[in-house]
DNA sequence: ACCCCGATCGTA
DNA sequence: ACGATCGGGGTT
């Protein structure tokens, strides 16, 4: 789900986005995964059905979007690293720099891109060559190669 | 109630 | 390489 979001569009009001780059954080053998020590009131979306928006606070001044994936009760989600604005070409590389771009906050955590009209996912896609790199910014898991980044055009 | 630290980012 | 900045969550 990590990779195949790669090019396609978030639109969120009057702002969109193509999806650059992503990570995968998947279930509470992920160690990385905020799900890794259970259920808590922050991470409760994650154990939810799919489709859904997980908006958290880090580092005391920025806010990270993940996308929920897998079945409820599966605690995994897709975060969100790098768009670019398709009016302008112009990118927001890094969690906290799009989500200011969007205007994301913890308000928005819990909303279900299914079936908003104001807040969703466009199916239409840009084909991209995909990189596959370990996560950054955390300290265990990086063995896996669940980040996904868009090189070149094909 | 306390304390450590984080799925970050800008500046040096 | 490091400081800013603060809520979450594990521990007492």
């Amino acid at each position: 789900m990590a990779k195949d979001l790669i090019g396609k569009q978030i639109v969120f009001g009057d702002r969109r986005g193509i999806i650059t780059e992503t990570e995968a954080y998947i279930g509470t053998d992920d160690p990385a995964c905020h799900a890794a020590r259970g259920k808590t009131p922050r991470n409760s979306i994650m154990f939810g059905q799919a489709g859904f928006a997980y908006v958290y606070f880090i580092y005391g001044m920025y806010y990270c979007l993940n996308f929920i994936t897998e079945k409820e009760g599966f605690p995994a989600a897709v975060l969100i690293r790098g768009v670019i604005d398709p009016e302008t070409g112009k990118h927001y590389d890094g969690p906290g720099k799009l989500c200011n771009y969007f205007g994301i906050t913890k308000e928005h955590n819990g909303i279900n891109i299914c079936n908003s009209a104001e807040f969703y996912v466009d199916d239409s896609a840009a084909t991209f060559k995909i990189d596959r790199t370990p996560r950054i910014g955390i300290k265990a898991g990086t063995e896996k190669l669940w980040r996904f980044k868009a090189v070149t055009k094909k």
